[in-house]
DNA sequence: GTTGAGCGTT
């Protein structure tokens, strides 16, 4: 499953998601979105992990938490070809 | 700061 995270600081990086899902489940990978324009994050990313139990289990234990002083948003991904269920 | 990017073998 992958899982969308988003409001996230600027300061977290892609090891800093993978050990914060890793708690609940294995991950499969974890990535930041960056402008390419600027080089700057974007403020959010995603995180793919096996099991979609544990994947729902972070999302419900880090979704509207504050991580590194920001309320991050927590949720599975609903766009693009990478989420487990059909785009409408 | 709210739903990607990958640029060459993932």
């Amino acid at each position: 499953m992958t899982i969308y995270v988003g409001n996230i600081a600027y300061t977290m990086t892609i090891e800093d998601l993978k050990q914060l899902f890793l708690v609940y489940g294995n991950v499969t990978d974890v990535k930041i979105i960056v402008d390419k324009q600027t080089g700057k994050s974007k403020g959010y990313g995603f995180v793919e992990m096996e099991r979609d139990e544990e994947a729902e289990n972070a999302i419900r234990a880090l979704n509207d938490t504050q991580v590194n002083g920001r309320n991050v948003k927590v949720n599975n991904a609903h766009r693009k070809n990478t989420s487990a269920a059909p785009q409408e």
